[in-house]
DNA sequence: AGATGCGGGCGGA
DNA sequence: TCCGCCCGCATCT
């Protein structure tokens, strides 16, 4: 399995995954560069951008959910569960809003899936494909995906606009009529209230008064698991009190707050380290591995951690699955509770069995990637598209962007750093073993995914 | 108006 | 040095 890995480390990725809208846990994906979903760097989570100062990776954070304040049970059963805006000042404006079903206040669950912080999410475009790597478990419920408030946006905007015009025509028929009528003729006297009328109409539309059902567009993930509305309603921008939960992922609160623990299943064994060495120290997931080098870095240090450490390269690596060193730390046994709904694997550990490897497509910092290449351009081996700022970013020699332009040079020299990077694994330093990431390679067994090509590459993580 | 990205900068660990 | 996060700016929808 050794030379299997070293093996797929060096080559292309032969297999994409499918995009996964709901992705969750220390988990890693590959898709194809033409994967709209992925070029967008979309999520169903609610995930802002968050600087790592690193050009060639994005990074982003979970900004958790919005719920009601009193956790009022909506009509049809299911809580709340809002979207949080990305945005900073529609954020706040969003929280300042009430509950359309029982005007309480809404209230913002923080995510606290990584080790206490935000769960994060990189991504990195390698030539011919888009990695995407996952740190942390959710604690919090899904908030209505990013389709869906689009698609509630514009059926509202859609109904507003239509109930608006009607009802501004119907109210200015019937005040005409009622003009004509109480004075014989019309009389501009009642202009004024006469126009009051819509716009008092649409706010009540607008403040959360559900507008029948309809459909809305298809989205273009069509996760089972999401959930879904069939009907709307909003103040600006807020609430929809009727989101649907055909699955078992319903949020219900936690004795004592939103502090979800870890699942037992995901608190045992589940991602043994490829290399023994480093099961002592839990790793930190390195997304995308991107570990590396540091940015000043005169050294290859190939699992320098970091997909979000600052400005280095990237490398696609294999690894294998570990757990995040720091990510044990605030995470609380659990008790199963039904978010969790058995639908998330173990995907890392504590004690981490050596025997079960998972399919790692690590991704190391000593790749000169940066988000230029998604322009099918200059990506080119050696070169520095990194940025006119960092140049030091840029011309390492490590460099890799998965051939494309060399790929035959890169895959040596992926080889090169993978064998360092392993030498060193297996010659743990007191430092930096958590740095090696341990991912599962793959979608999680809840979600939906239909486009492997290659999952005879994924090497078993005993998991599954 | 918001979603997204970028990147400077700050502070804690 | 790493990392989380705030903030402003720019672009796009």
């Amino acid at each position: 399995t050794y030379n299997q890995l070293i093996l797929f480390w060096c080559s292309e990725p032969k297999h994409f995954d499918g995009f996964q809208e709901w992705p969750d846990g220390y988990v890693r994906f590959i898709y194809r560069v033409e994967e709209k979903n992925a070029q967008r760097h979309l999520s169903g989570w609610a995930m802002r951008n968050t600087n790592n100062h690193n050009c060639q990776i994005l990074k982003k954070s979970c900004l958790g959910v919005v719920v009601c304040a009193r956790n009022c049970t909506l009509t049809d059963g299911t809580r709340l569960q809002l979207r949080p805006a990305i945005c900073d000042k529609a954020r706040q404006k969003q929280q300042k809003k009430v509950c359309p079903n029982c005007n309480s206040a809404l209230e913002l669950i923080p995510c606290r899936g990584h080790s206490g912080y935000p769960v994060t999410n990189f991504w990195r475009l390698d030539g011919k494909a888009i990695f995407f790597q996952a740190k942390g478990v959710h604690d919090h419920p899904r908030p209505e995906s990013k389709s869906e408030t689009e698609a509630r946006r514009s059926a509202i905007k859609k109904q507003v606009s239509s109930s608006h015009l009607s009802q501004k025509k119907r109210l200015l028929e019937s005040e005409t009529r009622r003009c004509l009528d109480s004075n014989g003729h019309f009389n501009n006297i009642h202009h004024l209230s006469c126009m009051e009328g819509p716009e008092k109409f649409s706010n009540v539309t607008d403040n959360g008064f559900p507008i029948p059902a309809q459909s809305y567009p298809a989205f273009q993930n069509t996760d089972p698991y999401k959930a879904t509305y069939d009907s709307a309603s909003f103040q600006g921008e807020t609430a929809s009190p009727f989101q649907k939960y055909p699955n078992p992922r319903i949020f219900l609160p936690r004795p004592g707050g939103y502090e979800f623990g870890v699942p037992s299943y995901l608190s045992s064994s589940s991602y043994p380290p490829f290399y023994k060495d480093l099961t002592n120290t839990p790793v930190d997931t390195d997304p995308l591995n991107l570990t590396g080098p540091q940015y000043n870095g005169n050294t290859l240090n190939a699992y320098d951690k970091n997909f979000d450490s600052r400005h280095h390269r990237l490398k696609v690596l294999g690894k294998t699955g570990y757990g995040d060193r720091s990510d044990h730390g605030p995470i609380q046994a659990n008790t199963n509770p039904p978010y969790f709904s058995g639908e998330y694997p173990c995907r890392y550990g504590s004690n981490l069995s050596p025997a079960a490897p998972a399919l790692q497509t690590v991704i190391t910092t000593t790749t000169k990637v940066s988000y230029q290449a998604y322009k099918p351009s200059v990506v080119k081996y050696s070169d520095n598209v990194c940025n006119i700022k960092n140049p030091q970013n840029c011309t390492r020699i490590e460099e890799n962007i998965s051939g494309t332009v060399h790929p035959e040079i890169k895959v040596q020299e992926d080889c090169d750093v993978v064998k360092a990077a392993l030498l060193y694994q297996h010659d743990p330093g007191p430092t930096k073993s958590e740095q090696v990431d341990t991912y599962q390679y793959g979608p999680n067994p809840g979600n939906n995914y239909s486009e492997h090509e290659g999952q005879s590459f994924r090497f078993e993580s005993g998991e599954y």
